[in-house]
DNA sequence: ACATTTATGAACGGTTGCGTATCGTAATTA
DNA sequence: TAATTACGATACGCAACCGTTCATAAATGT
C-alpha cells in the first residue's frame, strides 16, 4: 500500500522539460473525493462533482484517474496509507507486564476510536470496488500485522516464563477481541460514538488486562 | 424494524375496490435491489437497473419507492427484519452452565458467520443513506438486544450464586468480544471467509467459555 | 354487466454524468 | 527564444438515469 497503483500521475516520475505536475492538486482531488465519499456516500462521488469540489477541471481529473471507481479506490488507499498503529512493547519484569499491556491497549483503542480510523473503515466498506488483493494487502498491513506483533511479544514473555501463553496467536486474538468488544458493531450501526473519555478508557483497558493476565498467569 | 417505513405500498393496507397490489412484485423488487447492492455496490442500484432485473416497469417501482435511496433503505431494512438470533438459555445447575454457554456461543457465532448476516452487515455499511434513527433501531433490535438478554441471564446466574458476575453488562460485552475476536475486522477487509467448520467452532467456543467462567468463578 | 379503483407497461422530455477532444494559457527546461 | 508539458475552460456525442404521463389491463364493488 506504499505505492498507489490507481493513480496514473503519481506513479509517473516524469522529470523532463515542460510544466511539472502540480502535486498540490493531487491532495485537493483526494480530499474532495474523500469528503464526498464520507458525507454523501459512494453514489455521490462522480468525476464532475469531484472536479467542482476540488476546483479542478475534468481534464485534469481524467489525467490522473481512469474513472470514478479508480478515484474512489485511490481515496480509500490513500487513507489506508496514512494509518498506522505503532506500538513498542519492551519485555519487562514480571510486574511491569501489566503496565506494558495497558499501554498497548490504550494505544490500540485510541487508534481504533479515532475519527481517522472510523472514516477509513466506513469508506473501506462503502466502496466495494477495490480488488480482492487490495483488501488482502490492507488487512495484512493493518490488523494482521498488529495481531502478529502482539503474538510475537506474548511468545517472548512465554519463553521468559513471565506468563503462561502456549498459543500466542490465539491469545492475541482473544485479547484483541476483549479490547474491541462490540465497538466495531456499534461502528457499523453508527450508534453511540465511542467513548473517548481517557479515564474511562484506561479503566476499561486495565480491567481487561487484569482478566487477560489472570488467564495466563504462571501456576 | 417490523414495519417498513420506506415502502409506500407496503404501509398502505388499502383494502377497497379496485385492483389489489401484487405482493409478489414487492419481493421481486427487493431481491433485485439486494442482488445489485451486494454484487455491484450501491452505485449500481438505480431505478432502471432494478426495474430491469426485477422484470417490472419503472412506474411500478416509483409507486412503491420515492427514489433509489429509499429503495436501498428498504432492501437493507428488509434484510434486517429477516435476521434473528433467537437463543434460549434456561438456568441450570452449576456444571450445566458451561454447556449452556457453549450452546449460546455456537449459536451466536453460527449466526454471525452466516452468509445472510455477512451480506447484511456489508450492505448496511455500503448504503450510507439510511436515517440515523434507522441505524439506531436496527442496533437496538440486534446486537444490543443480544447483549441485554445475555447480561440478564448472567445476572440471574449471579443471583443464584452460580457464578460471580457483579457487572453483567460489562461481562456480557466481554464474552461477546472474545467470541467475535477479529472476525468482524476480517469481514470488513473481505479476507479469509470465516471458518464454518463445526468442530473447530465448538472447540473455539469451548475454550472461550472455559476462560470466561474461570474469570467469573465463585471464590 | 357496469363503474370504479388501481396496477402496469411503454414512451417521453429533461437532466446528469461519462469520456474525449480542442484550444488557449501557464510554467518549466534546453 | 523554442520546445515541451500541465492546466483550465469549454464543448461535444453518447449513454444512462430520473421522474412523469398516458393509455390499457386487471380486479373489485354495486
Amino acid at each position: 500500500m506504499s505505492t498507489n497503483t490507481n493513480c496514473k500521475a503519481v506513479s509517473e516520475a516524469a522529470t523532463g522539460p515542460g510544466r511539472p505536475i502540480d502535486r498540490e492538486k493531487d491532495q485537493h482531488i483526494l480530499q474532495a473525493g474523500h469528503e464526498l465519499l464520507y458525507a454523501e456516500g459512494p453514489r455521490a462521488v462522480t468525476m464532475e462533482a469531484v472536479a467542482r469540489k476540488a476546483g479542478v477541471s475534468k481534464a485534469t481529473l481524467y489525467r490522473r484517474f481512469a474513472n470514478s471507481d479508480a478515484l474512489i479506490a485511490a481515496v480509500v488507499e490513500n487513507k489506508a496509507a496514512n494509518l498506522s498503529t505503532g506500538f513498542s512493547l519492551k519485555p519487562d519484569n514480571a510486574e511491569g507486564v501489566r503496565r506494558a499491556l495497558n499501554e498497548f491497549g490504550v494505544t490500540l483503542l485510541s487508534f481504533l476510536h479515532s475519527d481517522e480510523h472510523i472514516q477509513f473503515l466506513q469508506g473501506l466498506n462503502a466502496s466495494i470496488m477495490l480488488k480482492d488483493t487490495d483488501y488482502q494487502t490492507m488487512y495484512q498491513h493493518g490488523p494482521e500485522s498488529t495481531q502478529f506483533r502482539l503474538a510475537a511479544w506474548l511468545d517472548q514473555l512465554h519463553q521468559k516464563h513471565l506468563i503462561d501463553c502456549p498459543e500466542p496467536q490465539t491469545s492475541a486474538e482473544r485479547l484483541l477481541g476483549m479490547l474491541l468488544g462490540l465497538n466495531l458493531v456499534r461502528l457499523l450501526y453508527r450508534v453511540e460514538p465511542l467513548p473517548n473519555d481517557c479515564e474511562a478508557l484506561e479503566a476499561h483497558v486495565d480491567s481487561i488486562v487484569r482478566e487477560f493476565l489472570m488467564l495466563h498467569q504462571k501456576q
